[in-house]
RNA sequence: GGAGGAUUAGCGAAGUGGCCAAACGCAUCAGACUGUAAAUCUGCUCCCAUUCGGGUUCGGUGGUUCGAAUCCAUCAUCCUCCA
């Protein structure tokens, strides 16, 4: 019996988006889904119980940073992440694949892994497919993502061509070195920059190994967005229907929506915590900088749409002021109403599909968002 | 009444003859943020101009000088000490 298993509730006729259910070993939950992301073992001001009252089902957290500090072995001792940070639900583990990426000034990529400096003290690290699987094994978290390398954004094809085919022996390797597959499934990540065929090649690769979940990386790396949606429409067709599809670090609203009909099941991103802490809300009218002047005797909700703490309580006068005095309630609060905000978004994708409606949905959305004929988008 | 010190852009504070429209910090205003090195980062803030650039500034006034925030005189205000 797999850890994780993808049941397909129906297909939109409008899109083809999929409405489907994921099972977990800490629950259930329907898709296209968003998971808020905890890199540190907590999503950044937000307790497990304001997750679970805005109805987030699964959560991401991060192994390279959970590996240095406090150290996976402290997290085994504590009887693993779910029970260190009090989340009884679903958990992803990234790999650390992505910080190779972001944190690119030192590193060496070799065959073996990656050898590269912590940014929190200069060491000498070395993180490589076993290594990975090592850490989040120890962290145990329902589903862990093979250890892969994001490639940059522009790359030319031999690069990505050669980074790609090393992806694929890393998810191998992964594969072999995995302790826990009864109750922890690992994603393999489907690679390929903005190449067409290095896309197909990886898809084909990967579905070949018979992972119980694909996702899609390296996207959202600074490339335009229309790249992004041809990679997708490259990739979504090769990945097996009876598993899920995982676009990895995308969190615009309208990403969200075009990445849903075109067949992605989950989502994540840190795009609505972080802006919400430097001040940007989204609404169901837009893109809001609560922190700008235009605030100041705005008494009014963030948007007047939204049911959430915040909006029901809040001004955005208020927030405004919270966020400029450096409030640490501010943050939380605008972090509440991001959150709630892309899950609730979420929940009305799921229903339109369920209706076969998504498209009508998608163009609604769009005009209210103020983003009709924009294509930069969020 | 006497002696000394101070006064710089919204605030604090450098600058003591040309490289000064004036460092830096704060505040302000705006922008960015997409598998979190991020409650972070970038830019703006005398006036006009989109750029080039132009015009007015360093308590007030008057002077010295090719040239003054910087030197001199005087006035004003504040602080410290002595009577």
């Amino acid at each position: 019996m797999a850890a994780v298993t993808y049941e397909l509730i129906k297909t939109c006729k409008q899109t083809g988006a999929r409405l489907g259910r994921v099972h977990t070993p800490h629950g259930s939950f329907e898709t296209p889904i968003f998971m808020p992301v905890g890199t540190l073992a907590t999503v950044k001001t937000m307790s497990p119980e304001d997750l679970k009252e805005m109805e987030a089902r699964i959560i991401l957290s991060n192994t390279y940073h959970l590996w240095l500090r406090p150290g996976h072995e402290i997290i085994r001792e504590a009887g693993g992440l779910h029970k260190f940070m009090n989340w009884d639900r679903a958990i992803l583990t990234d790999s650390g694949g992505f910080q190779v990426f972001s944190l690119s000034d030192m590193r060496k990529i070799e065959e073996e892994g990656v050898h590269f400096r912590s940014h929190l003290n200069g060491d000498k690290l070395f993180l490589s497919p076993e290594k990975a699987m090592e850490i989040q094994n120890a962290l145990g978290p329902d589903i862990m993502m093979a250890f892969d390398e994001c490639a940059p954004y522009p790359a030319d094809h031999a690069y990505v061509k050669h980074s790609l085919e090393r992806t694929t022996r890393w998810a191998e390797r992964c594969l072999e070195s995995h302790a826990r597959p009864h109750d922890q499934a690992l994603f393999a990540i489907v690679q390929g920059g903005m190449y067409e065929d290095l896309r197909k090649q990886s898809a084909m690769d990967l579905t070949s190994m018979d992972f119980p979940g694909y996702a899609i990386g390296g996207l959202s790396v600074g490339e335009p967005k229309h790249l992004m949606y041809e990679a997708l429409d490259t990739t979504m067709p090769l990945l097996p229907t009876n598993k899920p599809r995982y676009l990895m670090g995308v969190g615009s609203p309208d990403a969200l929506i075009e990445g849903a009909m075109r067949g992605v099941d989950m989502f994540d991103c840190v795009l609505p915590t972080r802006i919400a802490r430097n001040g940007t809300t989204m609404t169901s009218q837009g893109r809001l900088v609560v922190r700008n002047a235009k605030y100041q005797r705005d008494f009014g909700p963030l948007d007047p749409n939204c049911s959430c703490y915040t909006c029901k309580n809040y001004s955005r006068a208020y927030l405004r002021h919270l966020i400029k005095s450096d409030e640490t309630f501010g943050l939380r609060l605008t972090t509440y109403h991001n959150l709630h905000f892309l899950l609730n978004m979420m929940a009305q994708v799921r229903e339109a599909i369920r209706e076969d409606r998504l498209r009508d949905f998608r163009d609604e959305f769009f005009e209210n968002y103020g983003m009709a004929n924009n294509e930069s988008g969020f």
